[in-house]
DNA sequence: TGTACATCAGTGAACGCGCGTTCACTGATGTAC
DNA sequence: TGTACATCAGTGAACGCGCGTTCACTGATGTAC
């Protein structure tokens, strides 16, 4: 049963939307093309017939979450300390599926598929040069490692909630004043 | 065929830290019970023999992958800047395999079994705790900011090595001049 | 000290299951005449 | 505009494979007498 270029196009983006979500909520290695397809109301040859692997997906999946990601941050000019100040949020860390990519595979994208750290370098770049843009110019090679900093809390704060959530919530606040008590 | 008490001691102790290893090099979704076994000398009859679970072995290794993290850091005294030289040390990034277990699993313990949360957790706290006794006493509430600093710092250098090995250098130098420039 | 037996770490075949991927087939869409 | 046919997104059964786990069995160790 063919149907139309539209809601092919429109299958495909949704599949790539749907794994971009699960991908971070469970990890890469921890959702099968089974439930992706499933959960973009598809079947799992239905994927095949869009992306030749589960590894192709994972990369554009990457690069769309990446992307989108940016855009959210960048939609409506925001100050630096604002996105400090949502990034380091306990909602931003209790939401997996909708969060950070960057921080959602912070130690998962290096054992994945080259094609997928290409996408994780793109984001990273790109938010990195967004925050250098927000320094005054002697400051901007601070940029990463402000990245760093964030992305690293993020995951420690997940990391240790479920067995001391007052330490999770510390470690956000930890990172918070550290990076304000810059410059 | 049994074997004295002695040795079947050391062939667990040996399974906790071949484990321990493989968990960091390859992630806990990326090593099985299989090739932990063997890596081990042993079948994977005698790992269940030693331990009820997978999930079991990976807590356990995780205990112990922090414990010995936190011994080779303190076996002989060292400056906070020392240790935050050598935990940013490019060696340090690219040996998955015996680095820090608190960055090799950054994004990976939330979605674990409990256990293996409760571990990380114990070692993030004995860690931060060493380096708050490393600061004056007004600054010991950074100690779990820098802990997330340096831990992020390590994932996303390790996220983005393959396609941009120089930028991957760029996130260590970053947060260690950062770290360094805290007052 | 020597003998009989219970213990239990370790072996390896087997289990069901879900994984990523392939493929013959379907049938509405889109195109050529 | 109407008809004939090629296209190809999507379906669902099937593939081999490796996963975590179970279990009957082995045989040296450790113990009781």
């Amino acid at each position: 049963m063919k149907i139309t270029k539209e809601k092919a196009a429109e299958n495909r983006q949704t599949l790539v939307e749907t794994a971009a979500r699960l991908f971070r909520e469970k990890g890469m290695d921890g959702v099968g093309v089974a439930e992706i397809s499933k959960a973009a109301g598809l079947t799992h040859g239905a994927l095949y017939a869009h992306f030749p692997s589960k590894d192709a997906l994972a990369a554009e999946a990457m690069q769309f979450s990446t992307r989108a990601a940016y855009g959210k941050v960048t939609e409506r000019p925001v100050t630096l300390p604002e996105l400090i100040a949502f990034y380091l949020a306990p909602q931003q860390r209790d939401n997996l599926a909708d969060g950070c990519p960057l921080a959602a595979a912070a130690s998962e994208v290096a054992r994945q598929d080259a094609a997928v750290g290409a996408g994780y370098t793109a984001g990273l770049r790109q938010m990195a040069d967004y925050i250098a843009q927000q320094l005054p110019p002697e400051q901007r090679g601070r940029a990463l490692g402000i990245m760093a900093a964030l992305i690293g809390a993020v995951g420690v704060s997940r990391n240790v909630y479920k067995s001391d959530p007052e330490l999770a919530n510390e470690v956000l606040e930890s990172v918070h004043s550290m990076l304000l008590s810059l410059n």
